[in-house]
DNA sequence: CGGGCGGTTGAGGTCAATCAATCAGAGTGG
DNA sequence: CCACTCTGATTGATTGACCTCAACCGCCCG
């Protein structure tokens, strides 16, 4: 079993949000932002939930850790998401910045006052939902390639659409993103570079070459 | 590959609504009951999104197939549950009654129509997202056995917490919720039961003999 | 130059999938 | 009431995809 670091000062990949406004666009008034280390906690597994999170720029995984170690990441944010968003009052997951990140912190307060809230509340967790239901077939029924494959397409669209992608996450977050091992996402994105589908270039940088065949690999 | 069922006329298992009821009970007021038989079709993946719907009594699976046949269970639901509340206009998977099931089926214009709608709305997506995400860790990173444990103390705690369990999906259904195959539903059932921990009494009823044991196996 | 960290690659093992046979129960029809 | 069939479930044998364990590599940093 590996450890999960928490905490170190490192440069930043995503300086901006380059995605079209995710309606919502007065988060940024509501709240206030705020600046993140790399592997930095901005909640915790158990943390009273207070309101919510836009990404401006770095990216964002939610955590949940199973007792023995296991590691499941439920989701990635990158500049433009919404996050935070959540059942009852106790953090179900924890939320780490991946990379050095700034976001939009709104207090549930400023939320509330807001009338304009509540149909974006709901639209805000239903694409959660829409992406966490999507992810569910990933993990139940695709092998590994299509899992890499479906990730790095998931990703290039929602940051930008270029087929050159800039990875904030490391080997070990994808793999517990994918309910893969580590060596076996290092394997798959070997193959698929011998096959001619993506470039990789350092660890993390990749190419998308044949787009259109890695997205025909997932569905 | 095999192919599912999509209507055939058989007795009911869960008659009755034995749970607490799950907010929004008005829901009986703001729409109007409607029968589905055995693995009848609710709505297909495509279809326009209007409204949505309670499990009066009986149960329903959401679903989605991909193109060469792979099946993927999204979540089953239970009387007093909620379901069919999606983003967008058009359905992202189908839902199908189990067995012989009565819905309260709601309107959008009936809903929209409700002041009570907006919070209670948001809240019953937040319980979707949260169950979904559950089970992508039950996906990511449990082994065969703890799927099929975490699957039985689930369904046991939301059908009114009996040890003794009637079982409204077939072993496909449950294979496909839990991302393996019929066969290794079967056998993990059978070796569940080797050890003491359930009794299955024919294959749609299973009695949970040391739950404590099953559930210190999911975490 | 040495050490550490993250990533890659290789060899071998394992858990679940696949392929295949058998079984049990519910209808059906004689 | 008893064959006969059909469907879904179980069990067995074998395969294979992914995991585990281990070595190695490349890069950054001191």
């Amino acid at each position: 079993m590996q450890m999960y670091a928490t905490s170190r000062a490192q440069p930043d990949l995503q300086p901006i949000d380059r995605r079209p406004a995710q309606d919502w666009g007065e988060l940024n008034v509501l709240g206030v932002a705020r600046a993140f280390g790399r592997d930095q906690e901005i909640y915790a597994e158990g943390d009273k939930v207070d309101g919510l999170f836009k990404v401006a720029s770095g990216a964002v995984r939610i955590v949940r850790l199973l007792r023995d170690g296991r590691r499941q990441v439920l989701d990635f944010y990158v500049p433009g998401d919404i996050f935070g968003v959540e059942l009852g009052d106790v953090r179900g997951a924890a939320a780490e910045a991946l990379v050095d990140t700034t976001l939009i912190v709104v207090r549930g307060s400023a939320l509330a006052a807001d009338p304009a809230t509540g149909g974006r509340l709901t639209r805000c967790a239903l694409r959660c939902l829409q992406r966490s239901q999507a992810h569910l077939v990933t993990l139940g029924r695709r092998t590994a390639a299509e899992k890499v494959a479906r990730f790095l397409i998931d990703l290039a669209d929602r940051t930008g659409g270029a087929d050159d992608l800039a990875l904030p996450m490391s080997r070990q977050d994808i793999a517990d993103f994918l309910g893969l091992t580590i060596e076996t996402v290092s394997r798959t994105f070997s193959q698929l570079q011998a096959q001619g589908l993506i470039a990789v270039a350092g660890c993390r940088a990749v190419v998308l070459r044949r787009r259109a065949a890695l997205a025909a690999m997932c569905e």
